[in-house]
DNA sequence: GCCCAGGGGTAGT
DNA sequence: ACTACCCATGGG
């Protein structure tokens, strides 16, 4: 039982966690009396956030943090860094080279007093959870992966008498046969995570990190489980290619209903990117949140 | 019981 | 290129 590093960040941009943390780009966050728990660069790491004083307070097992000070760490991979302004600026730049009547809407849709940040996550975990997502609900997700981490008690950390489990790494789910997968009723994604495991290069996926989105989803689509569409979640979550433009039911039936688009991911995701511009990643991320949340 | 879920693979047009 | 169908399983 080891006790917590404490700090604290003032912020003067908009940010709120529980969208932040909720909206679907991570699975393995947990809102526990008013405090999200998770972690972070194999660290245990607990906000919370004062929204009068704008002020999150941080909890973490040590005063580093990926080799930074803690309290940075956390601005990075918070993306509090990233100008919503700018971003907003940006699609709408876009949208009116084409899409002029759809600007009123978009400024309903993109506002920045939401609060959401893309976050800065692993892409082997990435790679795991998205292809672990496929045709299951988010509450079905973290459950799922929840299971799959607990299966290694050795990577269970405590931090002020709380256990946190780290992700596994890919020699750890090397040990995993399919039949344990489908134990943990992963259905029939076992087989495609058990091959995941045996075949990807991890230091290929690494390296992706400075390559082309295209080339990105050239790599990762050529592995069974993972099409256009967790390949460009694990290119916008993992790698912060803001050109990724994930395509899921939901935004789907946005691009149809608000576009008349229709279509496979692939070809809706080029349409997003025409469509929206260079950070429509990013933007995909507040249609994602408006979609779901609208009454 | 029913429909749905941050889809992907495959076979048939 | 597009469509239809199947895949496992649990949430609501």
């Amino acid at each position: 039982m080891s006790n917590s590093y404490r700090d604290e960040i003032t912020v003067h941009v908009p940010l709120d966690l529980d969208n932040t943390l909720n909206c679907g780009q991570t699975f393995r966050w947990n809102k526990i009396n008013g405090e999200w728990h998770g972690v972070v660069n194999r660290q245990p790491l607990v906000l919370s956030m004062n929204t009068e004083s704008k002020t999150i307070r941080i909890r973490s097992t040590s005063p580093e943090f990926r080799q930074q000070e803690l309290a940075e760490g956390v601005k990075e991979y918070l993306g509090l860094n990233d100008s919503l302004g700018s971003i907003k600026a940006s699609g709408i730049n876009a949208l009116k080279r084409g899409y002029a009547h759809f600007v009123k809407q978009f400024d309903e849709i993109f506002v920045p007093d939401t609060g959401i940040r893309l976050l800065r996550q692993d892409p082997w975990e990435m790679v795991v959870e998205y292809l672990l997502s496929t045709q299951m609900n988010i509450t079905t997700i973290k459950k799922r992966i929840e299971s799959l981490c607990e299966l290694f008690k050795e990577n269970k950390v405590s931090m002020d008498y709380n256990d946190y489990y780290l992700f596994p790494t890919r020699d750890q789910l090397a040990g995993i046969k399919e039949e344990d997968y489908r134990k943990l009723s992963f259905g029939y994604r076992s087989k495609w995570l058990k091959q995941l495991v045996e075949e990807m290069d991890i230091n290929q996926l690494y390296q992706l990190k400075n390559q082309k989105l295209e080339k990105k989803l050239r790599f990762l689509t050529a592995f069974p489980g993972i099409g256009f569409k967790v390949a460009n979640c694990v290119a916008l979550f993992g790698f912060e290619d803001f050109r990724a433009f994930p395509v899921d039911v939901w935004i789907s039936r946005f691009m149809e209903e608000f576009f008349s688009k229709s279509g496979n991911s692939e070809k809706l995701m080029v349409e997003g990117q025409r469509i929206f511009g260079d950070y429509c990643g990013y933007i995909q991320e507040y249609i994602f949140y408006y979609i779901r949340n609208r009454v």
